[in-house]
RNA sequence: UGCCCCUUCGUCCAAUGGCAGGACAGCGGCCUUUGGAGCCGCGAAUCUUGGUUCGAAUCCAAGAGGGGCAACCA
């Protein structure tokens, strides 16, 4: 994609192993037809960052080649899919920005599948097994020892079909019979040793209701679906590259011409971060978190709540490529993609997380002055600003005062001068303590020179500090988020524990006496923010209401004072 | 004691037989009404051994290391 118009849009996707694939058999016209991707998530679970790098490939190449990439819901397991599962993913997909050229279930192709497995038998390539499920796990073999056959194995054709039939239509008992292919029982590959394609089971399917007792499994349906709808790359992560080879003979066997061809890419692994679907919803059952939107859950609706931005998920995406070698990435990639994308986009507000009381001696009681604040700094190009009220008592962040400064601390402290951003400069005249010691408020006196923060005489302060005045501030709650896990990798502890003994007992604090500056009285839930010199934040979607704000932190702002004063 | 995949800066990704490059992180500096952002600079890698070649991160062989596979889950 190149594109010579000055007005040019976001910049092409890095290039990749399976974009290059992609663009070669699109330029020989390999499979006659248009590139055609598709996401197929099984819906057991929330969408998550592990899908959203699949949505973005899937997607993302339908948009760079100009085919169709299908939203397909590989729903063959009734006992661990819901609806609600469904909705997840068709909101979750649209929010990322992404629409699917057909909304299609693997569940409806089960009646197109059944006939697919009568020609296997017809073909004596699929058989009927009636061995009890140890017995067939017994005689696959392991990884070091051959299978043996099944002594169903060489039954009849007609034996067969009329069993096969038989399971269709309800005759028989939940795991009294399977139908598998014939392939290999002695094949290097477990997954070839004559793979299992449809199981009875009596259950209540989320979409087709009893209409069917029988099941295909994922080596049978996946395939086979993709060929059915036309697909030409079938994308998947690089534990299905043992699953490929019978992909390939499934397709075959059933006779497609030009099959889609499958391509495995390493699945995303963030550190800190959890992202089996099977762990999460531990997390969300056993209480650990609200909910799949807590916002410290990797799902996107935990993300959405949390404040991050479709467009920080892409980039990060993006940035991140695709390849076949298993990686981790490091939590500040992704933390830098939201802060990134949040920086050119929000407006800035003061907001005090831990207040201390100033009260500027010099200021007349009772008088309160409105200035000006821009709501964006000089290297943003987005205009608008505000009017915050100044006033004698104000609040300050309880860090930005120290009674005895180290060396490299520039904010408030005795005899010293700082602006208030927006404000004026004031110096610290005296410290009230309480009886242990305590300091509880602070006196200032202000230079009503510096109105608006600039100093007439040039002079120069060595800090700037953001404030509000205690008599306008809004108090509200603040959820201060942080990683969930205290390891990077949450997957792997030591023998004997799981991954619930290295959840992080501080990934929420709660603080509930935050004051912020009114000027976001109004504002809608959702909204996103910078609080000045702290972090990104956003109104709690369901929990702030007007007189009762809630805001939760997406991320902090680099913080180059820690790292210094770790020193 | 099998089959398959993988191995490039701390991390992630490029380089498709021809100058190992980008991003994040780190470090130093500049700038700053956010200790934010931005700008400039620095350090930082081809798993090992052998082979092919004028030339190898790239091809070949062997080894080492990492990962996946033995659900009627996907």
């Amino acid at each position: 994609m190149s594109s010579t118009s000055p007005l040019a849009s976001a910049p092409a996707p890095h290039r990749d192993f399976i974009r290059d694939l992609v663009a070669a058999d699109a330029a020989s016209n390999r499979y006659g037809r248009e590139i055609a991707t598709r996401f197929p998530p099984e819906p057991n679970g929330f969408p998550h960052l592990g899908h959203v790098k699949s949505i973005c490939l899937n997607f993302g190449i339908r948009d760079e080649f100009g085919g169709r990439c299908n939203l397909r819901f590989d729903d063959t397991n009734p006992f661990t899919e819901d609806i609600k599962y469904v909705e997840a993913f068709k909101r979750d997909v649209r929010w990322l920005g992404f629409e699917w050229d057909a909304e299609l279930y693997t569940s409806d192709y089960f009646g197109r599948l059944y006939e697919i497995a009568e020609h296997l038998v017809m073909d004596g390539k699929a058989y009927v097994d009636s061995q009890t499920e140890d017995e067939i796990r017994e005689r696959r073999g392991t990884v070091t020892t051959t299978g043996t056959a099944s002594p169903f194995r060489d039954r009849a054709v007609d034996e067969n079909l009329s069993l096969l039939r038989r399971m269709r239509a309800g005759d028989f008992d939940d795991g009294a019979h399977v139908l598998r292919a014939s392939i290999d029982m002695a094949h290097p590959n477990m997954v070839m040793r004559d793979p299992l394609l449809l199981r009875i089971r009596r259950a209540s399917h989320y979409r087709q209701g009893d209409a069917w007792c029988l099941y295909p499994l994922y080596d049978f349906a996946h395939g086979l679906s993709d060929a059915i709808e036309g697909i030409t790359h079938s994308l998947c992560t690089l534990e299905f590259k043992d699953n490929r080879d019978v992909y390939e003979w499934l397709v075959r066997a059933a006779g497609f011409v030009r099959p889609p061809e499958q391509t495995e890419f390493a699945r995303l692994e963030l550190d800190y971060t959890m992202l089996s679907k099977r762990k999460l919803l531990r997390l969300v059952n056993e209480g650990f978190v609200s909910g799949w939107d807590d916002p410290r859950m990797p799902t996107i609706a935990g993300m959405r709540r949390r404040g991050v931005t479709p467009e920080a998920l892409r980039k990060f995406c993006d940035v991140i490529g695709v390849a076949r070698k298993p990686a981790r990435t490091e939590l500040a990639t992704f933390e830098h993609a939201v802060r990134d994308d949040l920086n050119m986009r929000v407006p800035r507000v003061m907001c005090v997380l831990r207040p201390l009381k100033v009260v500027i001696t010099n200021f007349p009681e009772g008088e309160v002055e409105w200035h000006e604040a821009s709501s964006y700094p000089r290297d943003v190009p987005l205009t608008g600003s505000r009017t915050i009220p100044f006033s004698r008592e104000l609040y300050i962040e309880r860090d930005d005062f120290m009674e005895a400064p180290p060396s490299k601390f520039y904010r408030l402290a005795p005899g010293r001068e700082v602006r208030l951003r927006y404000g004026y400069f004031v110096t610290c005249s005296d410290v009230v303590k309480d009886a242990s010691g305590n300091v509880v408020e602070v006196h200032c006196t202000y230079d009503p020179a510096t109105r608006g923060g600039d100093a007439p005489d040039g002079r120069k302060v060595s800090g700037t500090i953001h404030w509000v005045s205690a008599r306008h501030a809004l108090e509200c709650e603040l959820r201060l988020y942080d990683r969930l896990f205290t390891v990077p990798n949450p997957d792997d502890v030591p023998d004997g524990l799981d991954f619930v003994s290295v959840l992080n007992p501080e990934s929420l604090v709660t603080v509930r006496n935050a004051q912020i500056e009114p000027s976001v009285a109004k504002d809608a839930p959702g909204s996103r923010y910078q609080f000045e010199r702290t972090g990104y934040f956003v109104s709690d979607a369901t929990d702030s209401k007007p007189g009762a704000l809630v805001f939760n932190r997406t991320v902090t702002l680099r913080d180059s004072w820690a790292k210094i004063k770790d020193k």
